[in-house]
DNA sequence: CCGCGGTATTCAGCGTTACTATGTACTGGT
DNA sequence: ACCAGTACATAGTAACGCTGAATACCGCGG
């Protein structure tokens, strides 16, 4: 990946894995997987098991154990109130970010 | 400022000054200043020259040194032709990056 | 004359984040 | 018994933006 790609992705990565979990409950892998479909070619998969860890560790996810057929246990992960209040916050400062970034692109400044 | 808008300027604020820089060459200060207006009400100053340094140091700007009235000589950078480059590629993952979300944004996933 | 505020740049130290590179563990197929 | 696929975890590293301070230069009011 490219190394601005790994740059851009600090701080929108997270808001990124909170929408994916808005809409469903998903463990890691998982998760990782859908990421990978979506084009983020090469997130690594340790990169999103630690993040899946800071969000749990801040309250932002409930998290529930499930058995699978094949692999250790799955760590299910749904967003709770203060996830969804989180991801509020995250699109209000992306939209802010966007709005002037599509200003300069395009008007100029 | 928002911890997540500080954790989001990771590697788009080099875009946005790059951007800056493509439309006239200003000066450290100059664009701290613009940046002000523009609404990103308290990135520091330290942030931008640091910046500066490291986009110098890549030789993506030139340099002059302009006497100015009132403090110390300033460093004007303006935009070379790998800056140039540096910054379609900026448009590029930026980009890519937007539309997805904006795509989780609404459709959902 | 001297301090103060505005202009302009620089730097050391810090916290956060994503990546690299491993390692562990469990299952089913050959 | 071995291997591939599933699933999670972690130590170490690099990059970036912020904090807080210092330095330098100028004009103006007290």
């Amino acid at each position: 990946m490219g190394k601005q790609m790994t740059e851009m992705l600090k701080g929108t990565l997270e808001g990124i894995v909170l929408a994916i979990l808005a809409a469903q409950p998903a463990y890691g892998y998982e998760i990782t997987a859908r990421l990978r479909e979506q084009g983020f070619s090469d997130i690594a998969e340790g990169t999103v098991y630690a993040l899946l860890i800071r969000i749990e560790q801040r309250r932002l996810v409930d998290v529930e154990k499930v058995p699978s057929e094949k692999g250790p246990p799955r760590k299910v992960y749904s967003l709770n109130t203060q996830g969804k209040q989180e991801l509020e916050e995250f699109w209000r400062t992306w939209s802010f970010l966007a709005e002037r970034i599509e200003q300069l692109h395009h008007g100029g400044n």
